[in-house]
DNA sequence: CCGTTTTCTTGACTTGTGTCAATGAGACTG
DNA sequence: CAGTCTCATTGACACAAGTCAAGAAAACGG
């Protein structure tokens, strides 16, 4: 449960370019050179390590390569919210940019790498490369349509609504990522889940076993193999 | 109920550079000469108007100038969920940048002006200005951080501490412009709040007089008194 | 390997909040 | 002004999901 210091670990990024990232990039040819300039580290986190806290200073973004990360804040109750679940190809840390400040924890939930993107020289970069500039944009844009999406989510809908589209979505955004098993991995704890959809723990446990008594899903554990996916859907309406 | 066509109002915005759009601008003298090319239309909306409406191709985003309105999808199954709350000063349309089509609806709850920022331009101006540009990811990563935040209230709590965390949230939003009064105007509807707060319209009433019983806040319509702050700000925790 | 801790499951019970239904209060219209 | 609509309030009731509690199953650590 140790907190990544940046710095510490400055073995250059190679491969980790814009087009790594899974970014909506249109970058082409030399503008990729200049882009290698903007990614400085890449590093691993364990299971529960940190790669930032709540009130940390802001140096950039972090583009996640491997595994998965949570986000959670807390609230004023000092109650943790789960506030995501960033796969691999995803971006962490958007929402710091405007405070300089972290207002929310970043949690490992597996071994994960990240590269870091310092976003000043994402910025000065940004404005020498109009295209840059776009997947930026595009970027940033995604995340709000994301949690708008989460917001969705939590709306008036019962618990089995909402576990149903949880494992919906968590399938698709792993077969965007070219993983077309029905077995899915949730990387994430059942108090994480059941914190993310507002749910009681127990409440997660119970809708699993639903699911599975209905013969929609296995699961095993933190292996969910989803065995009708047009039913699940339909409960996930 | 219809939609503002772009285009239709051609009326020049003269008052409407980003200084007066309560953005956290860093722009100065001349700068602001070039912002004004950004600004195209400043046209008014009444209520019930849509600003635009899902599916609309995306042409820029609009600063709200005076009034309110509110942000609204279709979840899967057909329902309504309100996303947010939008104030003068405050931006709405961000969501739509990377797929260039909106994802939901933007509705005037009242009389409401609007200013139009055609997002091109505005990326192109952004590549000239670093300010700008500095502003424009700012005032995206504020937006995550906002919807962040509605999320940690949509977490397991009470219908009482959502309301009260709505109210005390408004409250410091109309603060910040500078409205100090006690009474806080509700522009949206209890379906709206209830909408907004994944609550049955019902229990918003319930919750209102509930609240009313306590001698916390007084209500009349759509004007709400708050009588005790910090009891109301306990109830928020 | 066994003891300890954490995580998950399952059951019994309670309660908050949704649903249904009826009524009241304004706003708008002809 | 009565008639129609929409919006808000209030009450009665039911049920989904939270809480409490106990036990099972992994995970961890020496």
């Amino acid at each position: 449960m140790t907190t990544v210091r940046l710095g510490k670990i400055k073995n250059a990024c190679q491969n980790c370019g814009v087009r790594q990232l899974c970014l909506p990039t249109s970058l082409d040819g030399n503008e990729f050179n200049l882009m290698d300039e903007v990614v400085t580290h890449r590093f691993k986190l364990q299971a529960g390590d940190h790669l930032y806290k709540t009130g940390d200073e802001f140096h950039g973004i972090y583009a996640v390569k491997s595994g998965a990360l949570k986000t959670s804040g807390v609230t004023i109750d000092g109650r943790e919210q789960v506030t995501g679940f960033h796969l691999y190809g995803e971006i962490v840390g958007l929402d710091a940019v405007d405070e300089k400040i972290h207002p929310c924890d970043a949690i490992a939930l597996t071994d994960t790498e990240v590269c870091h993107l310092p976003f000043k020289k994402l910025r000065e970069a940004s404005a020498k490369l109009p295209n840059l500039l776009e997947d930026l944009t595009k970027i940033m844009s995604r995340e709000i349509r994301r949690e708008e999406h989460v917001l969705m989510l939590l709306g008036t809908t019962t618990a089995e609504q909402r576990i149903a589209r949880f494992l919906v979505n968590l399938y698709e955004r792993l077969q965007k990522r070219g993983e077309l098993e029905n077995t899915i991995t949730l990387f994430m704890s059942r108090q994480d889940i059941g914190n993310y959809l507002g749910l009681a723990i127990e409440t997660v446990s119970r809708q699993f076993k639903s699911l599975r008594d209905k013969g929609i899903i296995n699961v095993d554990k933190k292996k969910v193999e989803i065995l009708a996916m047009e039913e699940l859907k339909t409960l996930a309406l």
